[in-house]
Formats: C-alpha cells, structure tokens, sequence
DNA sequence: GGAATTTTGGAGCGATGACACCAAAAATAA
DNA sequence: TTATTTTTGGTGTCATCGCTCCAAAATTCC
C-alpha cells in the first residue's frame, strides 16, 4: 500500500533507521516504560483528528502517556512521527482497501461498488476519528512542510494509481469496456472519496455517504466507450 | 452568497463594527498609507494558498505590505482577517457559482454541466491559488479553531444548500425528474467539487477536472426516479 | 497656529512550539 | 558486585507565535 517513502529528516542512530527502536524485546539498558505501538496508534488518532499542525508537541506526549525524554528517545522527531503514524494508517486502511479491490469474486464494476460502500462505512465509524487520514492532509500549508505535503500527494496519486490498475485489469478480463479511460475513471472515483472526505469531516452520516458513492457508480462507462 | 457569519472576535471599537475602519475616505488625523482592499487580497491570496494554520503573522503582514501596528488599527485580529478574507473570498467566487445557477437561458442538467466546466477553470487558474479556499479549510484542525471549523463548515453546506434549491426549481419546472432526491445530488456534486479542489492542489491539470466533471454529469437522473 | 484625532514605527511581551541536555534509574553482562 | 547499556524525569533553550504599548508623525477642525 505504501509507496516511497520520503522521510523529514535521516535517523540519528544508523544502527536501526526505521523505525528508531533499539530495545526492541528484552536488550540490555532500562526497559520502555511504555508500549510503542499503541503510544503511535494514539498519535496516529490525534493527527487524524487534527492535522499535523493542528496537534502540537505537548499534546501528542500527553496522548501518547510518555515525557518528551522518552518521545525523542523513541522517535525522531514530529515530523518522523508522522510518517509512521501515516505508514500505521496505511497498513490498516490498505488492508480493506485491497481487500476489496483484490476480491477475486466480483467484477470491477461491483468491486468499486463495494469500495464506495466501504468508504462510507469507515469514513463514519465511531471507534477512531471521521474521514480519512489521507485524503485532505497536506492541501494548504505552509513551505515548511513541503516534505510532508509531497508524501501526502504520491499516497494520494499511489491509491489513485492502483484503482486505475484494478481498472485495467477488468479490461483485460473483459468485464470492463476495453474504451474506458482507466487513468480518467480512477481520477474520478479518487475525486469522490476525497469529496466524501469532507462530508464526513462535516458531520454527514453514513448514509449520506453511502448514497453519493451509489451516484458516483452512476458514471460506471456502459457497453460502449467514454471519454 | 454568505451564510450567517461567525466572528471570532467583537469588534473592539463598537463605531463601527465590520469591517473595522475608522478612517473611510478622509476623516480626521493620518490618513492610511496603505490600501486596505488589497492588503485584504494579499491576505486572502496566502490564506488560500497556505491554510489559516500554515499562515503566520509575520507572513501576513509582510504579504499585505503593511506593520504590525498598522494591522491591528485596521483589522482585530488574525482570525478576524481570515473571515474577511473568506468573506472577500466567496463576493469573488458567488459571481460564476450564482451566475450560472441562475443563468435564465439554460436548462438545470446544462447549469450543472457549466458549473463542473467552470469549476475545473477556476481551480486551476494561473492569476491565483489553485484550487478553493473554502473545499478543504478547517476539516482536520486543533479545538481552538473551533470558530473557524464551524464558519467552513457552513460555508460548505450553504453552497450545497445553493445547489439543492437550483435542482428543486428544476424540478419544478419540469426539467428535472419529480422523483429526484435534490438533496442527495447536491450533496453528491458538491463532494465531487471537494475532491476537484483536492486534485487541483496536488497539480491536475484543467483538463483532468474537467473530465471529472463531466464523468459526474453521468449521475444526473435520466426520466425515471433515482434514489 | 493650535488642538484634536488617527495612523505609524519600533520595541517588546507572555505564551507556546519543538527540542536538547544531563544526571539518576533500571535493566543485563561479566 | 561491578561495569555497561539504555531509558527516564526534570529542566533549560531558542525561535516563533499572535499581539500590545507608546511616543512620534500626519492629517483635519477651529
């Protein structure tokens, strides 16, 4: 799911470069006090939730349960910390992404049906923050942050990439017209999961959601060609 | 083309309360060096591009040309700047929405054809920021931007709201479907125009939007109902 | 001209941002 | 036990954030 990663800064001990951690089980030195994964799983939350700038240094240690010792003794720095919790993110939206995009027992077009769906379902679901970690992150900021906004385009274009190649495949095996322009329908479907983005953002229930990805399959090309 | 607005702040000096200007034309005392309406589009122009959090003071007021003493004579705060700004935003950007919604000479499936067209145009315009400054602002921030959040997220739903009552008129005038649920298309064009905004910040060409748009033209109602 | 009014330049303010330093603490290896 | 390795708590740092204050400057009113 992940494409190439571009990382703020290099890791200061080369020993292990990603991620920072060299008391992985039971090494010789003190302990960790805390639980690594779940302290990046509160991270990965909180900048959900809020952004990269929106989520200041101080609150995401508090979230995370550890002093800024042991944040920078774990992690690099902020900007590393969300690469991760990107990396974290992607590992668990790619998996019913792909899931679904790779389900052998459905045609193309039922496939993105079912992508839609699953969009509105998980856009909205209560147990972690509404929307999505990617799809709006990194759209209007400052130069600063021109690493983090890079990374966040190449996620977006990659996910955008792989629907167009599930596309293609549906081309190849017939259940796709062969006159379809797999880059256009793929940038179209992207457009409306970045759309849905923002109605769940701003409140709109899965439902709603659920009915803009059923209009969205409206544009499904027929027998014969569009462009 | 504004909804209800909400202010960060009240107006200190309560003579006159929006927009802050004690000065107009030729008042007592020293006159303003600079010109307030474009010092205000410098500012909107950076908000736009950066996002109120990735826009620092400093910025600003180096962009609108002006001191910081001058600032705060003329506007009460930075918050209250940017709903200015946003306020400047949406004069500018209500003249093509509105204008082609209410263009008298053409059906309602061909207004929403011409605002999709339009909208690839003005997203991707080279004389300002691409993309939208209302589309994406205020969906992933930190809690003390609660004002800002809620004012975007108005502004979202009233220009939804916009469309849901051009398709309504439609159907009262016969060129749309009865059964339509106007709602539900506007808010499936609206997310469509979102995502448009997402893809024209990460460098779409115009004529990508462009198909995008015209790919969700295919969700228009055809004779019979959809739901 | 003098008084009143308003804007400007320039310095500075308290709070917060992300992070660095270092000695103490807690583990293993010998 | 002692040496070694690693993490932790606590404090400090340096830059930036949005904003304030005040005296000087520039205008109009009388």
């Amino acid at each position: 799911m992940t494409p190439k990663i571009i990382q703020g800064k290099k890791a200061k001990d080369d020993t292990v470069n990603n991620p920072k951690v060299r008391n992985p089980k039971r090494g010789r030195g003190r302990p960790l006090v805390f639980d690594r994964a779940a302290a990046l799983q509160a991270a990965m939350k909180l900048f959900w939730e809020r952004g990269y700038e929106g989520t200041s240094f101080d609150e995401l240690i508090d979230a995370m349960g550890i002093s800024a010792s042991s944040f920078y003794n774990s992690f690099d720095s902020k900007e590393a910390l969300y690469c991760e919790a990107t990396s974290s993110y992607l590992d668990w939206a790619g998996q019913w992404f792909l899931a679904i995009l790779n389900d052998p027992s459905i045609d193309t077009k039922t496939a993105f049906a079912h992508l839609l769906a699953a969009t509105a379902d998980e856009f909205t679901r209560g147990d972690h923050p509404l929307g999505c970690m990617i799809s709006l992150a990194g759209t209007h900021c400052s130069p600063g942050m021109k690493n983090i906004r890079e990374m966040m385009v190449e996620h977006r274009a990659f996910s955008e990439s792989v629907m167009a190649d599930r596309m293609r495949r549906g081309v190849a095996n017939g259940d796709v017209p062969p006159a379809t322009d797999c880059d256009m329908l793929a940038a179209y479907y992207s457009a409306v999961v970045r759309g849905m983005a923002v109605q769940a953002r701003d409140g709109a229930p899965r439902e709603k959601l659920g009915k803009i990805g059923r209009l969205a399959m409206q544009a499904w090309p027929q027998r014969s060609a569009e462009h």
